[in-house]
DNA sequence: CGAATTAGTTTATTATATAAACTAAGATCA
DNA sequence: TGATCTTAGTTTATATAATAAACTAATTCG
């Protein structure tokens, strides 16, 4: 049980204090008493073994407001690196960071989906293992590693329990790798929530208390951010609303239910009606919405299909809005990059079938860490694991 | 800023150690500093501080168990009352209740919905200043007054925003009562939310950390209960699943939208098929899901009826599944009391559209405080505000 | 009947935050 | 230019609350 020792006090405002300094910097140890509440002499005494930790440094020394001048203090990101992988249907995406997800390193490499687990596995460690080679010489060097997968996971196992697309199932990925580093946190987590983190502390979350990510491309998945905290639910399917049904009389999806919302509102939808309106050159293996959206600068068809995406995506958002409630919305995956040809028919569609006025509806707005949302994410996963971890955010 | 100083965990300390008498009473200070793991000092200190605040009291002397006898505690359900009150489309129900939520008194007015609002809040006034006269002489006397009502509220300022079936638009409901009883509390909440929150404290929901509640009856609202506490959203509006739509192509709703979940599986749906079927016998003014359900026995029509809309709430279920993922759905409301002749159809439809395995399928069940769920859950928003807030979960 | 066991209290200690006094270093203005 | 004011940050003393250990109280068991 939890109960309230005293240094339970101590972890929160050392916490808290890291994360304002993360947030704010350069700030003075005065300002942090300041928008704390906390005592000079309690900031400074954290402070101080915040810096002997190597995870924040003085930086200089700060403008005058009429006395002495303030030690500026950053938020040092180098204390060590992050590696955060993207596990796609058919490719790997591995990125090396800095704490502050700048990255460092990078590569991507493809894979057929008739490639067994193993292998797969396999090429897996490869990259991460050269990305710990990559690693620069900081004070806690790779701090663990985090990897997105398209299904849904167990965490605490680390667990790939069903990855339809893959076709994984039950697959203990975690455990080959804590195998390999057992010295080194592993993360497994499902690709959109990962992706939500990302936009939470690197992208376009970080302003909100309560979002939602949506992952828009082959099929729906979602990341639930409440309260600052990625939400999981007891089993982990929190946010598996692309099975939502919107069409009870509709058709079936590869869950087994019918009139599922992500069988109208993703690039499976965009497929199924290329096809029916006879543009199947637009279905060869190199298929991409940025592309499309291109071309439907100049051709009305596409960008009629793409925009009934877009309405059938809107119908779903207002499902989100109930459910949720959230100050924002982020789309990202694939369907974002078509930008306004799906993104604008979707608010509308919302506005036109919204139940209360203006001030409650959320805003809707574009993942701003694009395809490296799931990577950039993974990596944050550590971060908030091992530096930042977020249980003590405000009630 | 949320800072951690001293006083903190002794709050901490202290709730968790009513929370714990309040639970598994009778229990003795040393069980209690076995099951929190505090020090059988600390335990003792703030026992004897709730017991001088009469929130606890001794009960007598235990069994040994081969030592001394210990001094039982239990948790003082008579240290004050709670006033609840449910404002319906057509009726006001309000109860009196220790803080057990043993009701004490009871009232229930019927007024015709074209009565004005201010008609109707004296009528509430009125019901209220007669439980205030009923309540017997405790220590803190009526510790608050907590009101449920059919829409979307403004907690803060009590103000219930967008009632439709009151036909209510920016009613500052809390300011009247504030006015007229300005020494206590006055909490003004969705009937669902409050709902949940009766289930929870005493109900259904009790050994859940994550559940839904929905209220079903002539439309659908939910109340949703994640990590103990309830989720209300950004602006209140979490939960109102009502109005996921099920049916792109489907019916309008007064909400604007097509295809509501609400216009498949309420009274709403059940009134217009018995229409459709020439049964319109049964939409007299006496009209009961209860009533029904009992001459479904010997009624092929009627029974089909009620399980049509029980698969069409089933449908709705599995969105609360994919959307919260809680370890429990609560179904509550007057459909409820149609019992098997809903749920089980419901309960068939989900297993029969669900994605995963059957361990993560949560359990669908019937609230236990029935009819009185909203006037309970009423009563224990002032419990929570004042006695025992959540805020201080385990997270 | 005495040893062992359990319940609960008292006393001394420790960890932490805080208030107040202090040092440091600059700005302002006569 | 130097006295005074202002702001930054540190040091010291104090208060609060949890804890450990020693203690008293009351019971069981052999």
């Amino acid at each position: 049980m939890r109960t309230g020792n005293i240094s339970l006090v101590k972890k929160m405002n050392k916490q808290l204090v890291l994360k304002l300094i993360r947030d704010q910097h350069p700030i003075s140890r005065a300002d942090i008493a300041k928008t704390t509440g906390l005592n000079k002499a309690t900031v400074s005494a954290l402070v101080d073994e915040l810096i002997a930790e190597h995870f924040v440094h003085e930086s200089g020394i700060g403008e005058s407001t009429g006395g002495r001048r303030p030690l500026m203090l950053r938020f040092n990101a180098d204390a060590g690196s992050l590696i955060g992988v993207e596990l796609g249907v058919n490719y790997l995406y591995a990125v090396l960071t800095n704490l502050n997800a700048d990255i460092l390193w990078e590569q991507r490499r493809s894979f057929r989906p008739s490639e067994g687990q193993e292998a797969i596995i396999d090429e897996m460690m490869e990259l991460i293992e050269a990305a710990i080679r990559r690693a620069p010489a900081t004070p806690y060097g790779v701090m663990g590693i985090g990897i997105g997968v398209p299904g849904v996971v167990h965490t605490e196992s680390g667990t790939v329990v069903f990855a339809p697309n893959l076709r994984w199932d039950d697959v203990a990925l975690a455990a080959v790798l804590r195998q390999r580093w057992p010295e080194r946190p592993v993360i497994v987590e499902n690709e959109a929530k990962l992706a939500a983190l990302g936009e939470k502390w690197f992208g376009a979350g970080n302003e909100f208390a309560h979002f939602v990510y949506i992952s828009a491309g082959i099929g729906i998945g979602a990341g639930v951010v409440l309260h600052h905290q990625l939400y999981r639910g007891v089993s982990g399917l929190a946010g598996e609303i692309g099975h939502h049904t919107i069409n009870v009389n509709g058709i079936r999806c590869s869950c087994g239910n019918i009139g599922c919302w992500e069988m109208y509102a993703s690039e499976k939808y965009i497929e199924r009606r290329l096809a029916e309106e006879g543009r199947s050159e637009w279905l060869n293996e190199r298929f991409s919405i940025a592309a499309m959206a291109l071309a439907a600068e100049s051709d009305e068809q596409l960008a009629r299909i793409l925009e009934e995406t877009g309405r059938y995506l809107g119908v779903g958002l207002l499902q989100v809005m109930y459910a949720y409630n959230p100050e924002a919305v982020i789309i990202g995956g694939p369907l974002a990059q078509a930008g306004e040809y799906v993104i604008d028919p979707a608010r509308q569609e919302v506005r036109k079938r919204i139940l209360v006025k203006k001030e409650s509806e959320p805003s809707i707005i574009v993942s701003k860490l694009k395809e490296k949302s799931c990577a950039i994410g993974a990596a944050a996963s550590v971060l908030e694991a091992v530096v930042l971890p977020p249980e003590f955010a405000a009630v």
